[in-house]
DNA sequence: TCCAACCTAGTCCTAAACGGACTATATTTC
DNA sequence: GAAATATAGTCCGTTTAGGACTAGGTTGGA
């Protein structure tokens, strides 16, 4: 039976990842687990259950086959492995031009937006730490740039580990600067150290996107509790 | 009743991202939505229906107030105002040491880094989208930013928008960087440039692809063969 | 003038995704 | 000898995303 285009369209991203990986070989589900933290894991790292029941639905809709395997000295698996119809439906995929939007999710500057109302010490060291954090990652992409450069069957990790380390080497640069500018204003003399009380309607009529967050109330919400 | 902390240590970051917007004054969901839009949105982007449903918890767990407002000339609407237990639940969050760690997730380099089984071309098209898309935020950052540059009440969101701002620049750079990897590949003389359809045969006698390379891999050592 | 689009203010449902607890056996390490 | 680690999963609850649906009011354009 012919691939119809739009069957494949509606599977989730990870599913797409699961057959992406199924490349490399036929896994178990813990094998593919164990490849996923070495490969894909840094911008896409679906959780345990979640390629498990990938697994289930792909062998369900017979992208992968599943064959069940004897083991004595360990349990017993499933090896996965990629059909005729799960390779044209990842490269029907790989070809398209949707792409799910990148997505960012950052506690972190959840918490530095409402600084005004936290300790700063405390905030200090969460970027401290943010900080070290990203020189380790850095320094381990480093390394593993120095082995795959250069070399051709790499060509696309190599691009993609650019990348991690790019975007690392900017994150890097980020804590630096906030870490001066807490420390220029912490130590700034005269300056209250309390939450700021509110914010100014300078930009009243217009659009301030991003970081003015007025008070969309137009007054009379200044009161606290009844 | 006294707080402990370890009553509201148990919420979801989303809901102590509402809890921080409603301290800019009571608000509705709706109110709510668009502030995040406008706001926390670009790291912290909850879903219509999270927003509604944090609030209700909120409310129950009496960490904001809930009051019907009757309107004429539109639909009814509920304003939610933060209490002091919930100032309470917001700082105790702040302060604490514990952040989700971000989250980053990236469709684009799930394709990038399987790209040895699609079109070249359907790849450089997609960069290119990416290429233009940060583009257009940037100057959008950047224009917020002469807005907030200097004003000491958006200090903290400015250091966001500096997050923001950094990672769109490094982004650029990554996207021209591979669009000049693969334009130099693609020409590269005696390289066949139709759409790959096996992996290059370097690594002949080695173990297949990815096994012995570990892409972008951060974590513990890695990149040799067991 | 009429229709389409958009704004306001939500509800509801499905599906995706996370994270951890749990089972079970074998090997390795202290 | 106990504890940790590796293998190979299952199961459950919670968090998110995303869109369909309701419903009245306003605005803009043909």
């Amino acid at each position: 039976m012919a691939l119809r285009a739009e069957e494949a369209v509606q599977l989730p991203t990870t599913a797409y990842a699961v057959l992406g990986l199924l490349t490399f070989g036929p896994m178990s589900g813990y094998d593919l687990l164990k490849l996923v933290e070495k490969s894909v894991g840094f911008f896409w790292a679906p959780a345990k259950s979640q390629v498990y029941g990938e697994l289930k639905r792909l062998a369900h809709a017979g992208l992968i086959s599943e064959r069940p395997v004897r083991q004595e000295d360990r349990p017993d698996k499933r090896l996965y492995r990629l059909t005729a119809r799960g390779e044209a439906a990842l490269r029907a995929w790989l070809d398209s031009p949707e792409v799910e939007p990148d997505v960012v999710r950052s506690a972190l500057l959840v918490k530095l937006f409402f600084g005004h109302r936290a300790d700063p010490e405390a905030l200090v060291a969460l970027v401290e730490r943010c900080r070290s954090e990203a020189a380790a990652r850095l320094a381990s992409y480093r390394r593993i740039e120095r082995e795959m450069a250069g070399r051709d069957e790499f060509f696309f990790p190599y691009l993609v580990l650019r990348a991690g380390l790019i975007h690392e080497r900017a994150r890097l640069r980020w804590c630096r600067e906030v870490l001066d500018a807490m420390a220029a204003r912490g130590s700034r003399p005269g300056e209250p150290s309390g939450p700021v009380s509110r914010q100014p309607a300078a930009t009243a009529g217009r659009r301030p996107a991003l970081g003015a967050a007025g008070p969309p109330t137009g007054g009379a919400d200044e009161g606290r509790t009844p």
